[in-house]
DNA sequence: TGTCCATGATCAA
DNA sequence: TGATCCTGGACAT
């Protein structure tokens, strides 16, 4: 259930944990044991995110593992012996110091390098990424009808962005998330760009995102707890209903394109004053 | 035990 | 826009 902050951080826990070794592939599960059984028992040269999908590369073999958890994909990653499969287990990943089990993706396959440039291809500047041009979104955004709300969640845009980042971001930058991408300033999109940068590199680090600025956590601190599980301290993403921690609003929720909206009515205005939220 | 829901995305119509 | 897929946890019955 993840967002691009993790998919980073599991690449460099795989490269930490497997890489320059040779592991052991399996698929418990079954429905990646084919390729499993091509990757075993060599050694595995890194992993590399881009946006919310993950490669894995492995010495001698042209393609690499693709990996996308989708809504529902989890991967864990353990140290010594494996333990019996536990659930539907699509791949192990495993050595004689530790072990990483994938349930869940939407992918998980083997990818030949056409392949590879054909998925990247289709992907936006990723903010997590050092050669990311937020310019190739800015073109994006700039010209379309669409609320930019959607645009930070299509991948075509900005890659690895999802529905907290997306709901967060906004807030923090007082947009109307239903407000169409071609309304929004060339400044806004750059501050928009920086904090995403800011906040998922702090997803990164510390494996949650917290948003909440210092100025506003102790008014957070004083909120009933969050009882939902992505862990972290944020502005609007599912605190429907609860008052904002800025202007004391109701947040509310919406659908839009198929996921759950959130906003606070009384920060995220049509029209907009100066300065961040 | 069953239903719904989720940090996502694709496909058909 | 809706149906579908992935899996497991929360919650209702």
């Amino acid at each position: 259930m993840p967002e691009g902050h993790v998919t980073h951080r599991l690449a460099d826990a795989i490269t930490e944990a497997f890489g320059g070794q040779v592991s052991h592939s399996c698929s418990p599960q079954g429905r990646f044991a084919v390729e499993a059984a091509r990757i075993t028992d060599r050694v595995l040269l890194g992993a590399e995110a881009y946006g919310k999908h993950l490669f894995i590369a492995f010495d001698a073999l042209a393609e690499q593992v693709h990996v996308h958890l989708g809504m529902a994909g989890r991967l864990t990653i353990g140290s010594g012996m494996a333990p019996a499969p536990v659930g539907m287990i699509r791949w192990r990943l495993s050595d004689d110091r530790g072990y990483a089990d994938l349930r869940g993706p939407a992918a998980c396959e083997l990818l030949r390098p056409d392949q590879v440039d054909a998925l990247l291809a289709r992907l936006g500047p990723d903010p997590l990424r050092d050669d990311a041009d937020p310019d190739l979104a800015w073109q994006r955004i700039r010209a379309s009808k669409v609320p930019i709300g959607a645009l930070l969640m299509d991948q075509r845009v900005t890659a690895g962005v999802g529905n907290i980042f997306r709901a967060e971001v906004l807030f923090r930058h007082r947009i109307d998330p239903m407000m169409a991408g071609r309304l929004l300033r060339r400044a806004e999109w750059s501050a928009i760009w920086e904090d995403l940068v800011l906040l998922m590199r702090y997803g990164v680090e510390h494996g949650r995102i917290d948003s909440v600025r210092p100025e506003h956590e102790a008014e957070a601190m004083g909120r009933p707890p969050r009882v939902d599980r992505h862990g972290g301290e944020v502005y609007v993403y599912r605190r429907t209903g609860q008052r904002c921690y800025v202007c004391g609003s109701a947040i509310r929720t919406a659908e839009l394109v198929g996921r759950n909206l959130f906003w606070c009515p009384g920060c995220q205005r049509k029209t907009r004053r100066r300065g961040p939220a």
